[in-house]
Order: C-alpha cells, then structure tokens, then sequence
RNA sequence: GGGCCGGUAGUUCAACCGGUUAGAGCACCGGCCUGUCACGCCGGAAGUUGCGGGUUCGAGUCCCGUCCGGCCCGCCA
C-alpha cells in the first residue's frame, strides 16, 4: 500500500461529494477492458464501485489496467465523478457515479477463482466447502456472518440488562453417559482417561445457580457427535441462560424479550405476545411438536371411529395401539392421481409408510378410492362430518404407530400446504409450546426422559409421579419459529428427592444414579434454590432470520454430512509421535 | 446402521438403445475494440467421464464394489 490509506469503503463511497479524491481498495469483481477505457468493478463487504482507466488521463494506470484480473486486490486513488444520465446504472446503490482513477496500486494478485462471487449461484456445495474462501466473498454468506454478529450482540444487550452476568464454561469437561455421543480429548498427563467436549453446559449453568450466580448467561459452543442434518452440526451454538427463584412464566418473559430483541436487531418484527399450544394439542392438529402454524392443513384424529370398523386393516392398527389420522385438503384439484402416487411412494420409501389411503371428492359429491369399499356407513359418517367433507377435496390417511402416523401426515402437511400456497400471510410465525409429558417409553419399554433428565415435573402433577408417571407434565417449553425448534428449556429440580424420584421411575438403581448423578445431586443438596432456564440454537436462529435452508449457510466454515471440513481437511491423521505421547494405538476395524 | 438423489473440461450442463475423434455456455489464454456494467467480436487451449473391478467386439452409458457431496429415517433435543 506504501502510504496510501482508504479513505472510503466501496459501498460508502456515496458519502463523498462528487469532484472529492477517494482512496479505495477491494477485489476485482468484473473487467470491462474496451482496449481504450477500462472498467473495472471494485468490490469490498460493502458493495461494489466501478473504477474507470482512461488512456487519456493516466496512461501509465491505464497500461497496467489491462492485466488486471478478476480477484486480484487493488488500491485506487481517484476523483468520484458524476455518471451522464445515460450511462447510469440504476442495479448498482453507486450507480450514479464512478471513481476516475489517478493512481493504481496492485496489492495483490489472485489465482483464477474455481467460480465467480455472485450473489445467486448453482455452483455444486462440495465445490463451495473446498472453495470456503471465495464462497465467503459472496454477498448471502457476508450477510450471514452479519445476521451473526448482530444477533449475538443484541442478545449480550438484552440479556445484560435483564440482570444476565456471562460466564464462560469449561470446553475440557467431562465425558457423559447421557444423552448425545461425546467428542472424546485424551489426557497426556492421565494416560487412557478422556476430556470430553461439553454437548452443552446443562450442569454448569445449573451449577451457577446452586452457587448463587442468579442469573447466568453465555454464548456457548456446544458438541455432539451424532449424524447430521441440514439443520444439525457437529458443533454449533448455543444462547444458553438459567435464573434462580422464578417460575415458568418468568422465564417465559425473558425468553420473549430476548427472542423479539434478537430479531428486532436484524431487522424482524414479531408479533407479540407470542402464541402458546400445549403439547398435546400440537399434536393432535399438526402431528407434530413444532408445527408451522401458518399452514392452514390440519389433521383429523379418527382413531376411535376405526377402533369397531369393518375395515380390518385399520381396525387392526387400534386395536394394536397405533392411530388412524387424516390430512384433509380442499380444493385440491392439482393433486392429481398421478400426483397422489407419487405422494404414496414418497412415504413409502422415505419415510417408511406402509401405504397412503386416500379419497377424493368427485365435483357430483361422490367418493373416488381404493378404501371407500371397505367403509362402513358409521365410518362414512363420520369422515364425512369430521373432515367437513366437500366438492373437490382429496382426504390422506394414515393409519400405524402412533408417532409414526403423525410424523407422515405432519412432512405431507408441509409439504402439500406450501405446494398448494395454504398458506396464511404472515411471514413470522413465533410459538411457545407448553406442556411436555415428562416421560416417554424407550424401544424397551422402560420410561425414559423426554428432554433431559433434570426437568421439574409440573407441580400439580407431582402426585402423578406415584399413580401414574406417563401422565406427568414436565415444566418443559419450546420456541418454535416458522416450523423450526429455535430452543428450549425448563424449571430444573431442585431438591434431590425429587430428582431422585424421577430417575427412580426411568429405571435407576441407587447404585446406578449415584454413579451417573451423584455430582449432580450431592450438589442439589448443598442448597439448590428453584431454578430454570433456556437455551436456543444460535445457529438455527440466524438460518432463520438469513432465510437460508441450511446452516452451513451461516457458519463460516460448517462440516459436511459426514462431518468433514473440506476446506482445511479435518479430521486427519496424526503423527505417530503425537498419539505416543497420549498413550494411544489405532487399530482399524478389520475391513 | 439404512433408504433415496447425484459425481463428465476450472464451472454449469449435454452426449439417443452400449457404437466414429466425449460436445456446448460461462470462466481461462491470445488478438481486436474509448462508455461498458453478465461489454462485444475473432481465435485458442482445456477431459484419468470420482476410483477399482466385471460384462461386451466395443462402456461416460450396463453390473458389482468403493470414495465423495446432498436429502431423509434411525440417532440427536
């Protein structure tokens, strides 16, 4: 650069008056070479500024103009000038003006990019990851990486002055049988004990509130080593918080503000107070605990008008424990047959359906279906007035597990609803839903904890916890956006014979919850005031407010599905001195 | 662990039923060009068809295996 310092970013360059001298450097986005003038497009985080060569004022700038190439990083000095109206670019926030170059200072050159930085590309993703670099230059992951910072500061904001102290966890913490897969860190000093990577700082920050920090807050890096999704990594972020002597309801006001001040800074506006479903009723309507809401398809139960059907292969299903659900669309004219089996495949092969039963209401009134014959008129009757049955609608079944069912009839929802634009305005859909059984059953049978072993049941459910522990409700809460889990959390138990109640009924011995939950409990009785707290994916919160589909969208530099970093080659091998050193030896899986 | 889709030039794609020397746009390289903004025009170079094996007179194309990317189930909360 020698002595010449920017005096301007290129998409600020608007600020200087016209006729001013500006000094501005970025990347080459596009050469325009015309033999004579030169145009070049500089582009910095910004935006974009054209550059103008003229053989005429600067012969020697210009000469060297012409070897210019895309991405190569320049330093300019020159004179903003005014467009004639017609060469102005009404695309370009500079469109009105160009920058006449004096003085041209190559700082860099730049290898031929594998794909141009452009705002829209189809450029394949593994060719994106390996080329994180330039990916990065493009606008939509620039603006990401924005949407995180002002995401995270806002929350710093709120939560400081929502009386939040930020504390900072351990990253070596210890392994746990628990929940996710750990990330194991081998000991030099311990030869065969591990570290293991924090799946979240759950104990800790419950720990801060036994040792009386009333109100913990951190932006936390969390891991588990589990298989990924478009909405799932490796690692990812947490906004994670707990508070001392409060209830559901307090904590639910804090989770409020914070969720509309974080989307407030980066622009969105929700709708407040935020809606509340229970649990159940989630359920029952969208066959699933984080439902869209704007799409207006909702589910029918039928499953007690088939428990005495003629229909024997949904009876047999009741009878067998599992639901009979439908999924009425009306107007569904575009859902042609050959649309439908496609739909049937779909489930099939997918999502493991044993099959699609469907009917569809014919302009006359009459049914069209490979199971009306086998209905009965009460079974008739009763689809006819629980799905409001009209001219032009095509009704899916599903009949099998009860989980199983909804998760089908739920994706087809979503599916079908956005296809078919049932959908209502609003572009923000926030959602508390409340009211969590504490306990499910396990492929074994056994009850285990829905969420995290350390939920507080519902107070008044307490009872329960002897008669009838699947009946419980935990204190548990999530916050669902547009159809996405944003986070979740719950009062904590405070008092050890609570706690040990409840890992009694999920199968713990004494021996056994000693082992796996003495720290924990010990703790509790040093003096563990009521507390509870909450904790959302950072990540999947920015994905939202960005309006991207996948996190690696937003993290700078995400892992594949297979949880590889392309661009720096991770996880690799090591020296062989480095794994003697931690008393380590490989040994492959024979092939 | 399982299902599905994909992998051809730097890149995005094409290549019929298995058949001649694997083509095109953009990018790249060279030349020309003084108002473009996806500049234009002329010319050129560019390929281990992911990898390995098999079938065949002949494989980008069919079969098996494997690696890689993506979506999903399981898993994860």
């Amino acid at each position: 650069m020698g002595s010449l310092r920017r005096s301007h970013r290129c998409g600020e360059v608007m600020s200087s008056a016209v006729g001013s001298e500006v000094v501005l450097a970025g990347w080459v986005h596009r050469r325009r070479d015309h033999g004579g003038v030169i145009f070049v497009d500089l582009r910095d985080k910004t935006g974009l500024v054209q550059i103008v060569f003229r053989p005429e004022s600067t012969p020697e700038a210009h000469a060297r103009a012409h070897a210019l190439r895309s991405e190569w990083v320049l330093m300019v000095r020159g004179v903003i000038e005014r467009r004639s109206d017609d060469t102005i670019n009404p695309n370009l926030p500079t469109g009105t003006i160009e920058i006449d170059v004096r003085e041209l200072r190559i700082l860099n050159s730049g290898s031929v990019p594998p794909f141009a930085i452009e705002d829209e590309t189809d450029v394949d993703e593994q060719i994106r990851l390996r080329h994180r670099l330039h990916d990065l230059r493009r606008a939509p992951l620039q603006r990401a990486l924005q949407i995180r910072h002002d995401l995270a500061r806002a929350v710093r904001e709120s939560l400081s002055s929502q009386g939040f102290m930020e504390i900072e966890t351990p990253i070596l913490a210890r392994a746990t049988p628990e929940g996710a897969r750990d990330f194991l860190v081998p000991s030099r000093h311990h030869p065969g004990q591990f570290y293991a990577l924090p799946q979240s700082p759950q104990i800790m920050k419950q720990l801060f509130m036994i040792a009386g920090c009333d109100r913990y807050y951190q932006i936390a890096r969390c891991f588990r080593d589990e298989d990924q999704r478009a909405d799932r990594q490796l690692e990812f972020t947490q906004v994670d918080l707990e508070m001392s002597f409060v209830g559901v309801e307090e904590i639910l006001a804090v989770l409020e503000r914070v969720t509309l001040e974080g989307c407030q800074a980066c622009g969105v506006v929700l709708p407040t107070p935020f809606k509340r479903i229970t649990y159940a009723e989630a359920m029952g309507r969208y066959g699933c605990d984080k439902p869209d809401t704007r799409i207006q398809l909702e589910l029918v139960d039928l499953t007690s008008e088939f428990s005495t059907s003629e229909f024997k292969a949904f009876r047999d299903v009741v009878a067998g424990g599992g639901i009979v659900k439908a999924l009425p669309i009306a107007r569904a004219d575009e859902l042609t047959r050959g649309e439908i089996d496609r739909l049937e495949k779909f489930v099939r092969k997918e999502l493991g359906a044993k099959g699609l039963g469907w009917i569809r209401v014919e302009a006359d009134g009459s049914w069209k279906s490979p199971i009306t014959k086998f209905l009965g008129a009460a079974e008739t009757a009763a689809i006819e007035k629980r799905c409001q049955v009209e001219p032009g609608m095509v009704i899916l079944f599903q009949a099998d597990a009860k989980d199983k069912a909804n998760a089908i009839l739920s994706r087809l929802r979503e599916d079908i609803g956005r296809r078919l634009g049932r959908v209502d305005g609003r572009a923000w859909d926030p959602l508390l839903v409340v009211d969590f059984p504490l306990f499910e059953r396990d492929e074994k049978g056994q009850l285990t904890y829905v969420h995290q072993p350390f939920v507080a049941p519902v107070e008044e459910d307490l009872p329960l916890l002897d008669t009838d522990p699947q009946k419980v409700r935990g204190t548990h809460y999530d916050v669902v956006l547009n159809g996405t889990e944003l986070g979740s959390g719950s009062l904590r138990n405070h008092r050890s014979d609570v706690q040990r109640k409840v890992l009694a009924i999920m199968g713990y011995g004494p021996e056994k919850m000693e082992q796996s939950f003495g720290f924990m409990l010990d703790a509790l009785d040093t003096g563990a005031p009521p507390h509870g707290g909450f904790a959302f994916g950072f990540d999947r919160w920015v994905m939202k407010l960005a309006g991207s589909e996948s996190l690696r969208d937003v993290i700078p530099f995400p892992k594949s599905q297979r949880g590889q970093d392309l661009l720096m080659e991770a996880p690799s091998p090591v020296d062989e001195g480095q794994l003697e050193e931690l008393s380590l030896r490989v040994r492959l899986a024979p092939v």
